[in-house]
This record gives structure tokens, sequence and C-alpha cells, in this order.
DNA sequence: CGTCTTTGACCTGCGC
DNA sequence: GCGCAGGTCAAAGACG
């Protein structure tokens, strides 16, 4: 974009210079080569003075052979000039062509995307949208920036015809991220960076659980100008297993029992690549046990495997969502958009919705401490993260369909079926509807589905998140296909071939 | 045999 | 300075 800008400014001096000269033929102002460097450049622009000064001195003084000489060296040495000047200027536009071609194909796909979604919703919800370019909002609230710098930058893409209310994101590759592939692995690098997408420069890296805010841009990110933390991502999820699947290969390094929770926490750090900084903590709730408290900590020194970027997407994105929040808490306080519960507690639940009708809207992201925002953020997909009793039935009831969350669904299912049994709190039931047999309550439950899901703030997080950071999924996973090969303990990804790739939100995973 | 987990020892930061 | 708690190291054992 930058580059557009660029070549868009030097059309725009080549054409005012051409123009000036075209409008003033005659005119021997040395203004209008302010540009020139060249003493020569200074006293003659074009072949019209030349033609101009020629005649005068033609008229005026008679020339000699030598001196007609050097002027014909002269003309020659300028017209030499200019019709590089001309090139130049054909090319810049020429580039510019594609580019406005490539950001107007992008934009276009990325509205088409906006309005499916919308039309999901609204068929499910008859909630009307204000305003699609407000969908895809990160908070839930409304389009602020942060789905600004996401959503725009996607490369075009489709969404999928998929009937999974959209959690299937089936990614068409163009030639614009296939040439990037292919000069990614080919080592042109230049041509790869040039339409890296925006998560590598303006956003917090996917990659990244804790966003690595060092690498960003800082002058044009708000969140990356904060002072330097160590941020920690803290995820609470009802899980069964030891550890939550999030993509990543981890190996476990330590295990303490920590004062204050008989539970012991254990200490994993990345194994994906050699040197990967990223810790992570795992710790079973002491209010809860089926609550799995997962806290990651660093950045990834690595692409991530395929299943875990959706995790690192979603977190990065509530961390980043965190950190603008925490760096802008009065402007958020005054704008009433966010809850200030003693703890801090950024709810990003939806206003399409009432909150107590989905379970999908209990899900919270807070700080940790709240007292030192520096120790992170909890990613709360638990239903009620104040009161973990709030739900008697401790059965693992996943709340939000990430490849890393434990599923239920039988049968391969793609998708999480939630529903609400009793009306007051969120009980999810996976698989078929025994005691709902008829249309009725299947559209009911379904229009239920969609709206809970469509509505639900991390649903956003997720779709910009996975949108902004798709693109950047064909080369992570040419190099992934290598490092996912030898073993697949905790690896939750899954790879893609040809040219379609589909964001698998929900797959089984562990 | 290589890799991973376990677990006690060690290191470090912080509060008193 | 001391003690405590959190975090990490590394040797030993387990496992495929």
């Amino acid at each position: 974009m930058a580059r557009e800008e660029d070549n868009t400014q030097k059309e725009m001096d080549l054409t005012l210079k051409l123009d000036a000269q075209d409008q003033e033929p005659a005119s021997n102002d040395s203004s209008q080569s302010d540009h020139h460097d060249d003493d020569h450049d200074k006293k003659v622009e074009s072949p019209h003075e030349l033609e101009v000064q020629e005649s005068k001195n033609d008229e005026e003084t008679p020339t000699t052979p030598t001196e007609a000489s050097e002027r014909q060296d002269l003309d020659h040495h300028h017209q030499e000039k200019l019709s590089m000047l001309q090139t130049e200027m054909n090319r810049i536009k020429e580039e510019n062509k594609v580019l406005r071609q490539v950001v107007e194909q992008t934009m276009k796909d990325y509205y088409d995307l906006q309005m499916k979604f919308s039309i999901i919703q609204q068929s499910s919800n008859g909630i009307k949208l204000q305003d699609p370019k407000s969908f895809l909002s990160l908070n839930g609230h409304d389009g602020n920036q942060e789905a600004k710098k996401i959503s725009p930058r996607s490369s075009p893409l489709e969404e999928s015809e998929n009937e999974d209310l959209g959690l299937s994101l089936r990614i068409q590759s163009n030639t614009t991220t296939s040439q990037h592939v292919r000069d990614h692995q080919e080592g042109n690098h230049e041509s790869a960076t040039r339409f890296m997408p925006m998560q590598q420069s303006n956003l917090i890296n996917p990659g990244n659980f804790s966003g690595d805010i060092k690498s960003n841009n800082i002058a044009n990110n708000p969140i990356a100008s904060l002072p330097n933390r160590k941020a920690r991502v803290s995820v609470r999820a009802r899980c069964e297993a030891a550890t939550m699947n999030d993509g990543c290969q981890w190996r476990k390094y330590g295990q303490k029992i920590a004062k204050g929770n008989p539970c012991p926490r254990a200490y994993y750090r990345c194994t994906v690549a050699p040197g990967c900084p990223v810790r992570k903590q795992v710790q079973r709730c002491l209010e809860d046990m089926s609550i799995l408290i997962t806290t990651y900590e660093g950045n990834h020194n690595h692409p991530l495997p395929v299943g875990a970027t959706a995790m690192a997407s979603t977190t990065s994105a509530a961390a980043a969502s965190f950190m603008l929040l925490d760096s802008n808490n009065h402007i958020s306080s005054e704008s009433g958009a966010l809850n200030q519960s003693p703890f801090n507690n950024y709810h990003m639940s939806s206003n399409f919705m009432n909150p107590n009708s989905s379970p999908y809207s209990s899900t919270h992201v807070r700080s940790m401490n709240p007292n030192d925002h520096s120790k992170g953020i909890v990613f709360d997909l638990t239903n009620n993260p104040m009161n973990p009793h709030h739900i008697p039935n401790s059965s693992i009831a996943p709340q939000l369909g990430f490849p890393w969350m434990p599923n239920k669904v039988p049968n391969g299912s793609q998708f999480l079926r939630p529903r609400q049994v009793d009306g007051t709190s969120g009980v999810w039931e996976g698989g078929e509807d025994s005691n709902h047999n008829n249309n009725n309550n299947n559209k009911s439950i379904l229009a239920e589905n969609m709206s809970a899901i469509a509505s639900h703030p991390n649903f956003r997080v997720a779709v910009a998140a996975a949108i902004s950071s798709i693109i950047n999924k064909e080369s992570q996973t040419t190099n992934n296909l290598h490092a996912d090969a030898p073993k697949d303990r905790e690896s939750g990804g899954s790879s893609s071939g040809g040219k379609a790739w589909v964001l698998e939100s929900l797959s089984r995973s562990g």
C-alpha cells in the first residue's frame, strides 16, 4: 500500500512536471527544474524549449558549426532523458494499475464476505446490521480500528459455501498470494515482503501468542507504540486432557505445586523450532477442576503450525485488544464500551444479543491481575469466568469451536451444536437433538446457534484474525509441512494442498 | 536409541 | 540478609 502511494506520488510528480512543460513550453524559468541536479537540465527542459531556444538563437545570433553540434548533442541528451522519464512514468503507471486492481479485488472480496456474514446473521437473528463495514468487529461493539486494520488488508478470499455457518473459511489462492509463496520458497524476499499481509507489519503477529510488539510497525500501530511488555495471555477453558491442544508442540520441562493450589502447575516450552522462547504454564483451576488455565508467554520465532494459527490469532487479537484498551483505558471508560469491574473486565460481549440468550455470550477477556496489567490477560472460554461454579454440569463443555478445543461432536462434524436446555444457564449439547425433532424446533435451534455464533465477539475475533492470518498461512503451511512431519504429539494442525485452503475451526483435536 | 516425562535441586526475584 | 515462592535445570527413568 505504501508502495502504491509512493508510486502515485512519483507519478504525480512526473505528470506535474510534464504538464508544466506542456503548458509553458517557452518558459525558461529555472524554477521548474528544481528536481534536477544537473546544471544542463536547468538550461533546457524539453524539446519544446529546445525548439524555442533554437529559433530564438537562430533569430538573434547566428550559430557556428561547433555550437550547432553542441546543441545537437544537448538536444539528443535531453531527449534521451525525457524518454527515460516517460518510460519510468509508464512503468509506474502500470505498476499502480496492478496494485490498484489488487486493492480493489481485496476490498471487493472483503465486502462480499461481510455481506455474506451479514445475511447469515440477519436471516438467523432478525437483527439488521446497520453497516456491514462494522461487522467484523473485534470487540463486538463497533467497527473499531482493530477490524479496520485486519480485514481490509486480507488477500482476495472467498467465503465457503459451506453450511457450517461460515465457520469454515475456504480460501482460494490467487496469483498474488501464490506468487508470494513462490517467491518465499525461492528466496525472493523482496517480492515476498512486497505482498506480505498487514499482519506482518501493522498487526500483532498472529504467530505470537502474546504479540511481538518490537517487530511491528510502531509508528502506525498504537498497540506497538506501547511500552514493551512481556505480555502473557492466559486461556481458561474446560478441558479434560492434561493440556489443551493448541496446535503447537510442547515439551514439558518442569512441574511445581504452586502455593494455594494443590493442583500442580506444569511448565512447557515450545519445541516447534529450536530456541523458540515461548513457554506455557498449565494448571487446573482450584475452584473447578474441569477448567484448565493455560498461560502463554513469549513470542514464537517460527511460523506456526496451521492448527495453531487460529488459537494464536485469537489470543493475539485478544492481547492486542487488551493492550489497546488498556492503553486507552480512559477513552474506553468514557465511551462506556467496557465493563469496568474491579477486575477490569473487558467483556467482549455482543450488543446484538441478550447476554443470557446464549452461552457464547459469556466469554470474557480480563486482566489477570487487577493491579498489574503487565501480568497479561485471561481469555476466558468458560461459561462464567467470575463464578466457575456457575455451571453445575462439570462435563467438558466446549464453548467455542477452536481447533484446540475439545469437541464432542460425533461423526467428525465440523461444527459444535450448542443449545440451551433449560433456558437459564448455558448447557451445551453436541450431536443429535433427541428432544427436538420437529422442523420448527430445529430451525429455531439453528437460528439460535447461528445468531449466537455469529454475534459472539470471539467468533469475530477468530474470523477477523483468521482472515488476517490466512494469507500468511500459505507460507507457513509450506514450512510446517516439514515441521509437523516427524511427530504430532500435541499438534492439531491440518495440512493443506493445492490451491484451496479450509480453515477448520471446529474439528476435534487431540 | 532417541525422545519425552518426572522430579529434586538450584536459581532468582520479591517482600519483610 | 533471610525466607518464600515461582521458575528453570538436568539427571534419571519411562516409553516407543
